[in-house]
This record gives C-alpha cells, structure tokens and sequence, in this order.
DNA sequence: ACCGAGGTCCACTCAAGGTG
DNA sequence: CACCTTGAGTGGACCTCGGT
C-alpha cells in the first residue's frame, strides 16, 4: 500500500534517482476490492482496524481529503486507474516537463504522479532513439512548447516519435552501449551524493547550491569557492579542512570525471548508431548540429 | 537580509468516452 | 441519457539565485 514513488524532477538521464520518497496508494473500491470496500457505513471503522497508522495520518488531512475533486469511493482512496498493475514492470519513464533528454529504465517498480509518464517494456533500442540528440532537434521542433521553454511530452506526441528499425548488430551493440551507461549514469550520482553527504556532515552545508550540486563540473579551485560560498564567508575554512576538501577531490571527483568524459564518448558512439539508423546523410548530421535546439543532450565532436 | 526575476514543477480541472 | 471513470492539458505556485 506503501510505495515508493518518483516525480519527474527525480529522473536523470539513464538512470533515475530516487529521493526516498513514499505514496500512499490505496486504490478506489470501485474498481479494486479491500477489506472495506462492501462495509457501507461501517467502511472508515474496517479500514482504522485494518490499517491504524495509515489512517491516523489520514485523518490528519481528513477535510482537505474530502474536499477533493478527484478521489475514490471513500475519501482515503484515490480516483480510479486503469493501470495500477503497469506500475511494477520494466518500463521505460520520462518527465512529462522537460527541458532535456531524460528518458531511463526503471525495473524496481517505482510509482510515480503525472509528472512522470512511462512506457511499458525495456526496449534498449527505443531507449537509445528516445534519448539521442536527433529525436531532441526534433521533439524540439514537433513537441508541444510549455513555459519557459519546456516540452510538453505528452501521449499525442510520444506515441507518433518515429522509430528507426535497427539492423541486429546495431541492436546488439546498442544495448551493450547503454548498459555501460547505465551504470556509469548510476556510480556519478552516488558519487555526488556521498560527497554532498560528507559535504553536509563535515562542513555543515545542508543546502548545496546548484554548482555545488553539480559537482562533476567543478574543479579544485571552485569546489572550494563554492564551499565558502554557502557556508557564509564569515565561518572559516581550517588548513586542514582545505587539505581535506583538496584531497576528496583528487581521491574521488577527478576519477568521476574520468567516467563521465568515458559516458560522453559512449554516447557519442550510440547517437552515431541511431543516426546510422535513420539512415541519415553526412550532410543531414551536419545540418543538425548547425540548427541545434537549446540544451542538446551531446555537443559536436 | 531583502527583493525581483527567472527557473522549475505540479495540482487542479475539464471533458471524452464508457456503462447500465 | 445520466452518471461515472479515466484520459488529458496547462497556468499558477513555489523555489532559487544573483544583485543591492
């Protein structure tokens, strides 16, 4: 009944990161049968015997709840879904608003809201397509624009992104592609939390700033600039926690940097195979770059 | 510390289509 | 044909950051 669940914000490209975050889900007894669901009037005592705690928090919300547009038979369940049970299968996820290529697996059964939109299956070949930088010029170009120079993906306009069919060496090579990314994707997000973590223990930085959080973009110099920065420059830095801050880096961001510029030259590869796919021409690859959206996922060679 | 601008994200609501 | 279920779209709320 306790699951855990992603928002669109937490989905990186290849791999999304879960924050740790739970939804309630309890499902409307129109269409899914609970120990309540026949009871009538006695339906809220059945589910307070059935799931004290669940309820008692609830009933925190008790008005908010029933003042809901939206909502199941009874005001502690959520409206009716059609496909509560695609939730738990490999599917491939992306942000409904978007303003990069973001598209990954998820096979841990993670639910989400409709900030977050999936596919069901594990294709690795629509997952390569999904995020090259030829399907971001043209979602650019053929998606709904939202605010601030989002993307609106939505079903109209996913469903009808063309798909090249791929030759099976392509496909074969593909998938050992993004597998590689994958996991590269998911030890530089461990890697940043760990730091941010240490970050927060040692040096009492409990809201890492946007550079701070992209610390794989830092140097040396600057991640130090930035500690100062968010500490407040008045507290000040000990030689040794300087030492400390110089010898993390070395030990642990300069190797990450390593895979990642390894991360870029696979997707460089995979952006190739997908173009090889749709079987563009030189000069066709030359006029994507000359005419590239904002924030493509790859820079030209 | 405060403020305004800009960036990011989601809650809310409408309505199509199904059902009896 | 009235009601209900589910699909779908978007504008405003919230957050962050840089400048004063």
């Amino acid at each position: 009944m306790i699951k855990p669940y992603l928002r669109g914000q937490d989905i990186n490209r290849w791999k999304a990161q879960w924050n740790d975050l739970w939804m309630i889900t309890i499902k409307s007894s129109s269409d899914y049968k609970s120990e309540w669901s026949d009871k009538g009037d006695l339906a809220e005592k059945v589910f307070s015997y059935s799931y004290p705690s669940v309820y008692q928090h609830l009933l925190k919300y008790r008005d908010r709840l029933i003042s809901r547009s939206d909502q199941g038979t009874f005001w502690w369940e959520l409206r009716s879904c059609a496909y509560w049970n695609s939730f738990e299968k490999p599917k491939i996820i992306f942000p409904e608003i978007t303003w990069r290529s973001q598209w990954c697996f998820d096979t841990e059964g993670l639910y989400t809201n409709n900030t977050v939109y999936f596919l069901q299956g594990n294709e690795y070949w629509l997952l390569a397509v999904a995020n090259s930088p030829v399907n971001w010029w043209y979602s650019w170009r053929k998606a709904i624009h939202g605010k601030d120079e989002a993307l609106r993906f939505i079903k109209k306009y996913v469903l009808k992104m063309p798909i090249p069919i791929p030759t099976s060496e392509v496909l074969l090579k593909s998938k050992e592609l993004i597998d590689r990314l994958i996991n590269i994707s998911q030890k530089l997000n461990t890697t940043t939390n760990t730091i941010l973590d240490w970050l927060c223990v040692e040096f009492e930085i409990t809201k890492p700033n946007q550079k701070l959080r992209s610390l794989l973009d830092l140097n040396s110099d600057s991640l130090i600039t930035e500690v100062r920065k968010v500490r407040g420059k008045k507290k000040l830095l000990s030689a040794a926690a300087l030492k400390a801050l110089r010898e993390e880096y070395s030990t642990t961001i300069a190797p990450a940097k390593e895979l990642a510029l390894e991360a870029l030259q696979l997707e460089h590869q995979l952006s190739d195979l997908v173009n090889q796919a749709y079987g563009l021409t030189p000069e066709e690859i030359d006029l994507m770059w000359k005419t590239a959206p904002p924030r493509m996922p790859l820079h030209r060679e």
